[in-house]
DNA sequence: ACTGCCGGATGACAGATGTCATACGACGGC
DNA sequence: GCCGTCGTATGACATCTGTCATCCGGCAGT
């Protein structure tokens, strides 16, 4: 048999990432090398690990997992990427593909989805949900622009135009701006209808 | 030894429900006899398998962990209830201890403690996080009337007064007047912050 | 019986928000 | 060189939101 396949795994839920472990410790083939919480570990980890797939939640402290495997694939583009995540948001799966990942898995997903991904990535295959990607491509590209993005990030908290204004270095003036028109491309009633729908589609 | 204890588990995410489940399977004195990703499938799945301890995760469709931790609570008393959550929200802990849970465990405390969990659930131990149970103590019950909530409830994915009004067969004057007073008594700048801090609370 | 709270409502007012027209400099493509 | 888009800004306007005072009926305590 071929030597087992090292794995990287990060997540921020310890019992999660332990139990994934444990998991994946079940599959003869498969050895979890080194384990990581927090988006801003996973590079020097592995580094230190000479690992053949990385398994990346997305939702982390420090960088999300789709910013990491952005890092990993342009250093070490050896090392296989799956994004594992729990919301299956159209975006995320565009910008994880962008960023070089190999597999996208959703984390209702069944369990045994998760072994052959890694397998699979290993032999050169992509492993992409066909109804995500469906959606991913149904839906378009993101149309905020930059600023956009931004202010409605900034006014996710309940955030006044004054406060936005201030935070962001703006006139009033030109927060409204940008809200309206984020509003009028994501067809919204307000910005915390803008905000819901830009983070459905993982736009944000 | 003493037989085996015979768990429940209940997870929407199967990735994650296989996991620990694979993870409780390395015990050798736990048995993982059921598992269900609904939280309206709990009770009946634990009335077929005549279980020692149900291990309920607080975000399911179907009902809440909660809920079915009070419904397991008045109609299989004898079962231990050990409730998982993502979110360490003061108020879930509050909710679930009141619903007659014996344990409450966050996701991201380490792995080792679900299984210790458990075992002292069955010795009639209750477990607690006390950084939790200190903050749940600190912060008080919810201020909220029903009313209040349901309103804040409604008005989370940016539905306007007029809408709200429509919805919940109000004039728009009151929906202002439950949202002021919300706002008010979460010390919030508007709806949007009002709605976040409740969420954030576990009053929602 | 009285008090207080809840659900429900109205009217008035101030301030926040959303829209629109318009403007200008920078930059990229053609 | 011209056009489109982006970032930024202003001013004006209409509407929405949040606050407050005030009212009513019902119901739980005391």
């Amino acid at each position: 048999m071929s030597p087992t396949i090292k794995v990287l795994l990060a997540e921020d839920q310890s019992m999660v990432r332990e139990a994934l472990a444990a998991l994946l410790g079940l599959e003869d083939d498969i050895e979890v090398v080194a384990q990581v919480a927090r988006g801003d570990e996973v590079l020097q980890a592995a580094r230190e690990h000479d690992i053949d797939v990385a398994l990346l939640d997305i939702e982390m402290p420090g960088a999300t997992g789709i910013e990491a495997a952005a890092l990993l694939h342009k250093e070490l583009p050896a090392v296989k990427l799956v994004v594992l995540t729990t919301f299956g948001r159209p975006g995320y799966l565009r910008s994880a593909m962008e960023s070089g990942a190999d597999a996208f898995l959703v984390k209702d997903a069944p369990a045994a989805q998760l072994a052959q991904a890694v397998r699979k990535v290993l032999a050169g295959e992509r492993v992409i949900d066909p109804t995500l990607a469906a959606a991913a491509l149904a839906e378009g590209a993101n149309p905020l622009t930059d600023r956009e993005r931004e202010v409605l990030r900034a006014a996710e908290d309940g955030s006044t135009n004054a406060e936005l204004a201030a935070a962001l270095h703006l006139s009033q003036g030109t927060v409204r701006n940008y809200l309206s028109t984020a509003i009028q491309k994501l067809t919204a009633r307000n910005r915390a209808e803008a905000v819901r729908i830009a983070r459905e589609k993982g736009w944000l």
